[in-house]
DNA sequence: ATGCCTATCCTCGATAGA
């Protein structure tokens, strides 16, 4: 079974992308990050004509997440717990930042980590009381059930080590790569999860701005990952993320991130 | 060295992204 997660950065812009990358890399599941639309707006038709069923949580324009599977699509949930931190000053909202479902015998889950804006910014405190919240909620999971197949997959808007930025110099002072953030991040690993990608990836890079010639520079970010649980984890024989992707006119800013299951 | 930012909408400027 192959697993791939992906911020697709608006799925109508890039739907005919979305559609090839599925038939390029033979994907079972894919998990999409900031969709950009409302549920009446996603463009499930041609994914439904490519043999996948959907799902997906948008509100408006903002954040959105899906997950798409042509190996069963079940129990679906577009929060990760009823204590998914909400974020707004005047009314605080649950963002459209997480869906899980059951795809052949694995819990997937497709994650959308606020960003943060900055260091003083309530985003901020919004991103480790969220990720906080999901490592308190997957440790249960795995209290649970020890040999539960869970995929944390997704945009965690993290470089959680210095060679996964191409310069820190140049994230003095930003988000991304704080050590409140890298605990957080490493709180979710200390749960039980294990990064199945980067043994197979060393070095490599998810995320290449838009501005300034990043992506032939070189300049760019590892901040996307898949996660997997222990029983998941033993599964692992390969992965790989999708470099050739972020070529060329009409490109996410990401690549997308693939797992391939015994 | 696959290109000098891109997507959205109550759209022509503001907001968000990281």
């Amino acid at each position: 079974m192959r697993i791939a997660t992906w911020n697709v950065n608006s799925v109508r812009t890039r739907i005919d992308r979305v559609t090839a990358f599925l038939q390029r890399h033979d994907v079972d599941v894919l998990a999409l990050q900031e969709t950009k639309c409302r549920d009446d707006q996603f463009p499930a038709l041609p994914l439904h004509e490519l043999g996948y069923e959907t799902a997906h949580v948008g509100l408006d324009q903002w954040n959105g997440v899906a997950l798409i599977s042509r190996v069963g699509l079940d129990d679906v949930r577009t929060q990760f717990a009823p204590e998914q931190p909400l974020f707004g000053a005047d009314a605080p909202v649950l963002e459209a930042r997480s869906i899980g479902a059951v795809c052949g015998g694995v819990e997937v889950w497709s994650l959308y980590v606020p960003n943060g804006r900055e260091l003083d910014h309530p985003h901020y405190h919004y991103k480790l009381a969220w990720l906080e919240q999901l490592r308190a909620t997957a440790a249960q999971w795995l209290a649970d059930d020890p040999g539960k197949q869970v995929a944390l997959t997704g945009d965690w808007n993290i470089a959680p080590q210095d060679e996964d930025v191409w310069d820190m110099a140049a994230f003095e002072g930003s988000t991304h790569v704080s050590e409140p953030e890298r605990a957080a991040f490493r709180s979710v690993l200390d749960a039980g999860f294990t990064d199945v990608v980067r043994p197979y990836t060393e070095g490599a890079y998810t995320y290449w701005d838009y501005q300034r010639l990043a992506f032939p520079k070189r300049m760019g970010m590892r901040i996307d990952f898949i996660l997997a649980s222990q029983a998941l984890a033993a599964r692992v024989n390969g992965a790989m993320i999708d470099r050739e992707e972020r070529k060329g006119k009409g490109a996410s800013d990401h690549a997308p991130v693939i797992v391939d299951l015994d």
